[in-house]
DNA sequence: ATCCTCCCCTAC
DNA sequence: TAAGGTAGGGGAGGAT
C-alpha cells in the first residue's frame, strides 16, 4: 500500500514537470500566434489542437503554421486529454498499438482543409480504416433480453443513467481518498497569483469586503456535458444542434401488441389523478391540473422513442430539452444532429476536471456528479489574494484547456445561491451573487429552480398560484409546513429566501447499495425470472464488497405490468405502464453474501406470486449498511468464510428437498477441472493469489481470518458447517487465544452433523461451486494486469500450475460473458504467442486447455467459435 | 416521541 | 428498435 503511494506521488511529481514543461512551450506558441495576430487568416480550425507523430509531408512545421495561422492549435508533446487528432503519415505497429485508441489522421487531413477553405470531416483521412489484427466474429444480431445472459452487462455497458450514477459514487469516493492524503502543495494558486499580476483584472469588487463577510462557495458545472465531451472529437460539430442518444434516426418500427395511444393515455390519466370515470370533466379544470406537458406528446406511432440525454444550447434553443424522445425532437429540428454516447470520454474529461481542482487548488470539495461540484474557496481566496471573480475566470480558463470543454460557475456565500448563480452564468459564463444583492436576485427565480422542487412539487405549487421564490416568500411556514409537511415547507420556506446553512458534505458514506433494471425485462417463467434476480444479488454482493459494508435490510423493488397497459410497451423492451410494489425484509445480520440476499428475496417474490410474464422492472436495495469489522461475532465467521474457500470441499451443490422446506447442501465429488483450484496448494509465490491479492488482505491473511472472499456475516445458521477434522491444527494454532477457543467452540458443535445445510423456505435447485465464488475475486483485475501476469507466469514458470490455468481460463470466460470478446482475444493471442516459445509440452497443453473452456463458453453464448491459433510451430 | 415499512419524489 | 440507474430525503400511517 504504501509503496504504491510513493511510486503514485513520484509519478505525479514528473507528470508535474512534463505539465509545466509543455504549458511554458504552449505559452510560447500562444504568445508567438498573438504577436502575429495580423497573419491569423481563418479559424478553420478552431477546436483541434494536434501533435505530429513522425515525418509527414508537409512538414511538422509547415503543420504547424497552417494551425497557428487558422485557429488551430499545435502541440509539441502527445497529451492524450486535450491533443485532439494525433497526424501522422505512418507509424511502426509498436507505436500504434500504443496510440490506436486516439485518432490518427493523415496531414492531408490539415492541408485539404485549407485548401477547401473549411474544416473537413477527419474520417476520411484516417490513417487506419481498418483496423488490422481484429478478430471477425459474427455474432448474431437479435434483441436481447434479460432473459439472455449477456443482458446485464450489456445493459449496463450502454446505460447512459447507470453510467452518471456510478460515476457520482465513484468521484466521491475519490474526493474522499484524496482528503485523506496530506497534501500541502496546491500548484494552481501559485499560477493563479502570477496571473493576477500580469493581468491585473480590475475587478469591480474590492477584495477584502467579501473575505470579512464568511464562507464563499462556488459551484462548478460542466455545460451540456455529453454534447461537449463528444465535440471534443467532433469539432466540426461545434455550434450546431447536436443531441446525444442512442437512436440513429426515426427507424423505429411498428411492433405487435402496442398501442402507444391508450399507453401514454394511461399515464395522463394516473398523473390528473382520476380515479373515476365520469367523461364529464370541466374543461378548465382539466387544463389547470393537467402536467404542461408529458414527454410523450408529439409522438407518432413510427417516431423513435429513444431519449435524448443532452442536447447542445444551439438544440435547446429550438426548444429541444434534456429527455426529450428523438421522435418529436426531430420533428422540432430536422436537421438536428445525433450523435451517439461515448462513455469512456465521459470518463476521462470528468477525471481530468476533479483531478485539475484537487491535485491543484482545494481538497475542499462535495463531488456532485461526474461534471458538477462544490468548492469552498476560502482557503484559495486566502492563499491568493484573489477576487471570487478572478477565481472563476482563472479556473474556468484552465478547466476549458485541459478538458476542451466548457464550464459554467457561480459563486456565492452559500451553496443555493451558488447553484443558482450557476444557472444564470451559463452558458460558458460566471457569476457572483453579491451579498448585497441577493433579495432582488431571488424574487425572481422560478421556484422549479429551487433544488427539491421537480415535476410534482412544482405543479402543487402552481395550483397554489405560486411561480417564482417571490411569491413563494408570501406563504407563512405554518401553511407551508401544513401543505407540504415539516420538512419540506421548512427549507421551501428558506429556499425562496436564499437561505441554506448547508455545509459542504466532503466525507462520503454510502447509506444504501442497490442494483436495479427496469429496462429488457421479458420473461417466459419462473426459471428465467430467478435467474435474473441472482444476477442482480451478485451484482449487489459486488458492490458491496467494493465497498467493503454489509447491508442488514433487503428491499426488493418490481414493476409489474398494469392490467389495463398494452402487452408490449410503446419503448422498445421499455417497461410500459406499471405498478410498482416494494417489500423490505430484515436479516437477522448484515451480509453481502449474494445467496443470503437471494434467499431473502426470493422469499418475498414467492409470497406475492407474480406472473413471471409480466414483471417489467426488478431492483434490489441493502440499506441500514454496516462497516465491515474483524472483531467480535465477526470474526468467527469471516472464520468460516475464510475455510470455506480453503477446504477442499470445493464443490457444494443444493440440491432441491421438495418434501420439506430445507434445501440440503451436500458435498460433491469436485470436477476433474476444477481440482484443486484456490486451495492452498495455489499460495505459493508467483501464484495468482498473492499477485492480486490487494496489499490489506495479505495483511489479515497473516492472522488467517479473512480474505479478499470473506463474507463477514452469515444470517441465522452458518452456510457452511466446518467440522473439527477438517482443520489444520497448526491453523488453530496460529489464531489469538480468545478467537482460537471461540473457533474451537463453534467446530465443535458442528461436529455431530453431516451435511452442509442452510434454511429456505422456497425449494429451488442452486448450483454453487466454490471454485465459481472464488474466480469472482479476479473480476476486478484490469486487462492490462492481467497480461502483465500472464507475462511474468509464462516467462517465469518452468510448468504451468494448474490453479493458475484456472484462473486464467475462468477470467477469460467471464471477459466474454461480459461482452469483452476483443479483450479476450487480446489475451489468447498473447499467451499464444508467449507459450510458443516455450519447450515444455505441459505448456501447450495449458494454452488447449484454456482455448476449450473459451469455445465453450462462446458457443453457449455466441453460437460461434473464436478464430485463435490451435496448432503450435 | 421514535421507529419501521412502503411508498413517492428528486437529482444527476 | 434501445439500453427507463441509483442514492438520498421525506411523508403517511402504523407499531412500539
Amino acid at each position: 500500500m504504501k509503496r504504491k503511494r510513493n511510486k503514485t506521488n513520484g509519478f505525479e511529481k514528473w507528470g508535474g514537470y512534463m505539465e509545466a514543461k509543455k504549458t511554458k512551450l504552449e505559452e510560447q506558441f500562444a504568445e508567438k500566434a498573438a504577436g502575429d495576430s495580423n497573419h491569423v487568416k481563418s479559424q478553420i480550425f478552431k477546436g483541434i489542437s494536434i501533435f505530429v507523430n513522425g515525418y509527414t509531408l508537409p512538414s511538422a512545421n509547415e503543420l504547424k503554421r497552417m494551425m497557428m495561422e487558422n485557429g488551430g492549435i499545435y502541440h509539441h508533446y502527445h497529451r492524450p486529454n486535450i491533443t485532439t487528432h494525433i497526424i501522422a503519415s505512418n507509424l511502426p505497429t509498436a507505436k500504434l498499438k500504443l496510440l490506436k485508441q486516439f485518432k490518427i489522421v493523415k496531414p492531408e487531413w490539415i492541408s485539404d482543409s485549407l485548401k477547401e477553405g473549411k474544416l473537413l470531416s477527419y474520417e476520411g483521412y484516417l490513417l487506419f480504416i481498418d483496423k488490422p489484427n481484429q478478430p471477425k466474429i459474427d455474432f448474431p444480431v437479435r434483441a436481447k433480453n434479460a432473459s439472455e445472459p449477456t443482458f446485464l452487462s450489456e445493459f449496463y455497458n450502454n446505460s447512459r443513467l447507470h453510467l452518471i450514477s456510478t460515476m457520482a459514487t465513484t468521484f466521491k469516493h475519490l474526493v474522499n481518498d484524496a482528503r485523506k492524503r496530506n497534501q500541502t502543495d496546491y500548484p494552481g494558486r501559485q499560477r493563479l497569483k502570477k496571473w493576477i499580476e500580469q493581468n491585473g483584472v480590475k475587478d469591480m469588487l474590492s477584495h477584502d469586503s467579501e473575505l470579512d463577510s464568511g464562507k464563499i462557495f462556488m459551484h462548478i458545472d460542466m455545460d451540456c456535458f455529453f454534447v461537449s465531451a463528444g465535440l471534443v472529437e467532433r469539432p466540426e460539430l461545434r455550434n450546431l444542434p447536436v443531441a446525444v442518444t442512442h437512436a440513429k434516426g426515426n427507424l423505429s418500427k411498428k411492433r405487435e401488441g402496442v398501442d402507444r395511444g391508450a399507453e401514454f393515455g394511461l399515464y395522463v390519466k394516473r398523473w390528473r389523478g382520476d380515479d373515476d370515470e365520469n367523461g364529464e370533466e370541466d374543461e378548465e379544470e382539466v387544463q389547470e391540473i393537467r402536467p404542461r406537458s408529458t414527454k410523450r406528446d408529439g409522438i407518432d406511432e413510427t417516431d423513435s422513442m429513444a431519449e435524448i440525454a443532452c442536447c447542445s444550447y444551439e438544440a435547446r434553443k429550438i426548444g429541444i430539452k434534456n429527455g426529450m424522445l428523438v421522435g418529436k425532437a426531430l420533428k422540432m429540428c430536422p436537421t438536428l444532429k445525433l450523435i451517439p454516447y461515448n462513455f469512456e470520454q465521459y470518463k476521462r474529461v470528468a477525471h481530468t476536471l476533479y483531478t485539475h481542482i484537487m491535485n491543484d487548488y482545494t481538497l475542499d470539495v462535495e463531488a456532485v456528479s461526474c461534471d458538477e461540484l462544490y468548492l469552498d474557496c476560502s482557503h484559495i481566496l486566502e492563499t491568493t489574494k484573489a477576487s471570487p471573480f478572478e477565481l472563476a475566470t482563472f479556473l474556468r480558463k484552465e478547466i476549458k484547456e485541459k478538458t476542451q470543454c466548457p464550464c459554467s460557475t457561480g459563486i456565492g456565500s452559500n451553496c443555493l445561491l451558488a447553484r443558482l448563480a450557476t444557472k444564470k452564468a451559463k452558458p460558458d459564463g460566471q457569476f457572483y451573487l453579491e451579498p448585497g444583492s441577493v433579495m432582488d436576485f431571488m424574487k425572481n427565480i422560478d421556484i422549479s429552480d429551487i433544488p427539491g422542487v421537480g415535476r410534482t412539487l412544482g405543479h402543487k405549487l402552481s395550483t397554489l398560484g405560486v411561480s417564482t421564490c417571490g411569491e413563494l416568500s408570501a406563504l407563512s411556514l405554518e401553511t407551508l409546513q401544513s401543505e407540504f409537511g415539516n420538512k419540506t415547507g421548512l427549507s421551501l420556506y428558506k429556499h425562496c429566501r436564499g437561505e441554506d446553512d448547508r455545509k459542504l458534505n466532503y466525507e462520503y458514506k454510502p447509506k444504501s447499495v442497490s442494483a436495479e433494471v427496469n429496462y429488457g425485462i421479458r420473461f417466459k417463467n419462473k426459471e428465467e425470472s430467478e435467474n435474473f434476480v441472482r444476477q442482480l444479488c451478485d451484482e449487489v454482493e459486488k458492490r458491496l464488497d467494493n465497498i467493503e459494508m454489509n447491508g442488514k435490510t433487503v428491499t426488493l423493488k418490481l414493476m409489474i405490468r398494469n392490467a389495463e397497459a398494452p402487452k408490449e410497451s410503446a419503448k422498445f423492451l421499455g417497461h410500459g405502464f406499471c405498478d410498482n410494489i416494494t417489500k423490505s425484509s430484515s436479516l437477522t445480520k448484515s451480509t453481502s453474501n449474494s445467496l443470503l440476499i437471494f434467499q431473502a428475496v426470493n422469499k418475498i417474490l414467492n409470497q406475492l406470486d407474480i406472473e413471471p410474464s409480466d414483471l417489467r422492472g426488478i431492483g434490489i436495495q441493502m440499506n441500514k449498511l454496516e462497516n465491515r469489522t474483524v472483531t467480535g461475532a465477526g470474526r468467527i465467521e469471516n472464520f468460516i468464510s475464510n475455510m470455506k474457500s480453503n477446504t477442499k470441499t470445493n464443490h457444494i451443490s443444493l440440491n432441491e428437498n421438495t418434501d420439506n422446506d430445507k434445501i440440503v447442501l451436500t458435498k460433491v465429488s469436485e470436477p476433474k477441472s476444477l481440482q484443486s483450484s484456490f486451495t492452498h496448494n495455489c499460495n505459493k509465490p508467483k501464484s495468482v493469489i498473492d499477485f492480486f491479492k490487494p496489499k490489506e488482505d495479505l495483511n489479515s491473511r497473516k492472522h488467517n481470518i479473512k480474505t479478499t472472499n470473506s463474507k463477514s456475516n452469515i444470517p441465522h445458521e452458518p452456510l457452511v458447517n466446518i467440522k473439527m477434522s477438517q482443520v489444520d491444527p497448526s491453523f488453530l494454532d496460529a489464531l489469538p487465544t480468545d478467537l482460537r477457543l471461540e473457533i474451537e467452540n463453534e467446530l465443535k458443535a458442528n461436529e455431530n452433523q453431516n451435511s452442509l445445510y442452510i434454511e429456505n423456505e422456497n425449494s429451488s435447485t442452486m448450483e454453487v461451486t466454490m471454485t465459481e465464488e472464488s474466480s469472482k475475486l479476479y473480476q476486478h483485475v484490469q486487462i492490462d494486469q492481467m497480461k502483465e501476469f500472464i507475462e511474468e507466469w509464462v516467462v517465469t514458470e518452468n510448468e504451468p500450475k494448474l490453479c493458475d490455468n484456472i484462473m486464467v481460463s475462468k477470467y477469460l470466460c467471464n471477459l466474454i460473458r461480459d461482452t469483452k470478446t476483443e479483450d479476450a482475444y487480446e489475451i489468447i493471442r498473447k499467451l499464444y504467442r508467449l507459450i510458443n516459445n516455450k519447450d515444455h509440452l505441459a505448456w501447450k497443453q495449458s494454452y488447449f486447455d484454456i482455448v476449450k473452456d473459451v469455445q465453450e463458453t462462446m458457443l453457449n453464448l455466441y453460437d460461434a467459435k473464436m478464430k485463435v491459433e490451435t496448432t503450435f510451430k
